[in-house]
RNA sequence: GGCAGGUUGCCCGAGUGGCCAAAGGGAGCGGACUGUAAAUCCGUCGGCUUAGCCUACGAAGGUUCGAAUCCUUCACCUGCCA
């Protein structure tokens, strides 16, 4: 980042990072202080894997790093074993062994996006089960508990919401008091001045701001990134099928993680630029005039999933998925991939094996690729003309393969619909 | 502990003895049109050895030629009362 750039507040600003927050001159005034300020933001293990939507608060986090400020990232081995309260429905509680395993793998990856170093702005690590996990009860409530009032509680959105509906748990209306208190723990600790979360902790934030002033007269700031939706309003980070995009390789695959951010829609991309790419301003207004004015060539697209895949995944792979994209994606002749290119991008993309002695249809090989769930959603793929092999369509439910269909002597490329691909390697 | 209401496919929701693999909507999927976009239109949407069979309407058992629908018990959810 040069040197010279806006404030980090008139740059969250630009790029509608900025949902709510807490007094912002004062806020200005500590970030622009002598010593570097404190912030931090929780990540609750609520599955065993980052997905998409968590990076907005994540990147925040380091966006203030670069810009002076000294990140936590925060576990949430304590408040995951009891589950923020969402508008409906009461959360099953997970057993302490998955929550720890789970607050572990995310621990793993929170750290990837922050710099640790030894300078007054190297970033910090908890969890926060470090100074819940031994309190007792009475002091909870005696420490906590007496600094908040059930009437306020009642009338959160949330609170009101739930009681409206399915009812609320004891535990979960307890999440609050967790939360805040971890803000009073590392204001006390570290000297941390800044909550910043997703819109949807905005009350969760000020809960602790206010515990801080009541209980050490301390004057903290909060700030929310906004609840990211695409233009019809569906969570980001949710795939078509409605599953979560990961942050997991393993659960996510780099290649699949590219894709989704090269189908983002023109209508968000240029707001999904700002929110989620380093870029410089006149890089993305630049790309967003391309959406305007030369959209076939989907660059500003592009240029989001690149850099989205290099910050998660690294470049090595973006290199690899980018390649197998252009070789999958180019317009049709497979058979001009050499060897190499193609054993490369069928790395990239599920696969299955096969022999020809099998005989395998294409039903078989639909299904064996995981393309499709069942053998009644093969033959429906293919009575449908959505089935290809090497970009070539199938029409026959019984078709299959012989040996000059091969690429390069041992793959098919398998396609259901537009983009959906997978690799056959057919051993001899 | 008592009383009342509820539990249907991915989600919402209709269905109160056969015409129910279950209306309708949403989501998803495929096709056409495009730009790996959106919108629109069309089709599809439990599984299988697919003119047939199997599994399924909270669980188990029962009545019946036949049950998502009736009966019994159990579990869970919501509300009111204790």
């Amino acid at each position: 980042m040069d040197s010279v750039s806006t404030h980090i507040l008139d740059e969250l600003d630009w790029r509608g990072l900025i949902a709510q927050s807490t007094d912002r001159d004062a806020l200005r005034r500590d970030l622009d202080g002598p010593e570097p300020l404190t912030l931090y933001s929780g990540f609750d293990p609520t599955g065993p894997s980052l997905h998409a939507g968590h990076l907005v608060p994540l990147l925040t986090l380091r966006r203030f790093q670069q810009a002076g400020a000294r990140p936590i990232v925060l576990a949430g081995g304590a408040t995951g074993m009891i589950g923020d309260p969402r508008d409906v429905g009461e959360r099953t509680l997970n057993s302490a062994d998955v929550v720890r395993n789970w607050s572990d793998r995310i621990r793993g990856q929170l750290e990837r996006f922050v710099e640790f170093d030894d300078s007054p702005t190297g970033a910090l690590v908890a969890n926060n089960l470090d100074w819940t996990g031994g309190q007792g009860v009475l002091d909870f409530l005696r420490d906590v508990g007496k600094h908040f009032s059930v009437n306020v509680m009642l009338g959160r959105e949330t609170v009101k919401r739930r009681l409206e509906s399915d009812g609320l748990s004891y535990t979960e209306f307890s999440y609050l008091l967790l939360q805040s208190q971890d803000y009073l723990e590392l204001y006390r600790r570290h000297g941390c001045r800044l909550q910043i979360g997703g819109s949807d902790q905005w009350g969760n934030i000020v809960g602790g701001v206010e515990l801080v002033r009541r209980v050490d007269s301390g004057s903290v700031h909060a700030l929310t990134t906004p609840l990211v939706t695409d233009s019809e309003g569906r969570k980001f980070g949710k795939s078509t099928g409605g599953g979560n995009i990961w942050l997991d390789p393993e659960m996510t695959s780099p290649y699949a993680w590219y894709q989704y951010f090269v189908n983002v829609g023109d209508a968000e991309v240029g707001r999904y630029l700002r929110l989620f790419t380093f870029l410089e301003r006149e890089e993305i207004e630049a790309l967003e005039r391309d959406v305007v004015e030369r959209p076939h060539l989907r660059s500003a697209q592009k240029r989001l999933a690149e850099e989205l895949t290099t910050l998660v995944h690294g470049k090595y792979q973006t290199e690899q998925v980018i390649a197998a994209s252009q070789a999958l994606f180019g317009r049709g002749e497979l058979a001009g991939l050499d060897a190499g290119t193609l054993d490369a991008a069928m790395s990239e993309v599920p696969n299955a094996t096969t022999r020809l002695e099998e005989k395998p249809t294409i039903v078989d090989l639909l299904l064996s690729t995981g393309l499709v769930d069942s053998r009644g959603a093969a033959r429906r793929a293919v009575k449908e003309g959505g089935a290809y092999v090497n970009n070539v369509k199938v029409p026959d439910e019984e078709w299959t393969p012989t040996a000059g269909d091969l690429l390069a002597n041992r793959w098919l490329v398998v396609r259901r619909g537009k983009r959906n691909l997978a690799g056959v390697r057919v051993e001899p």
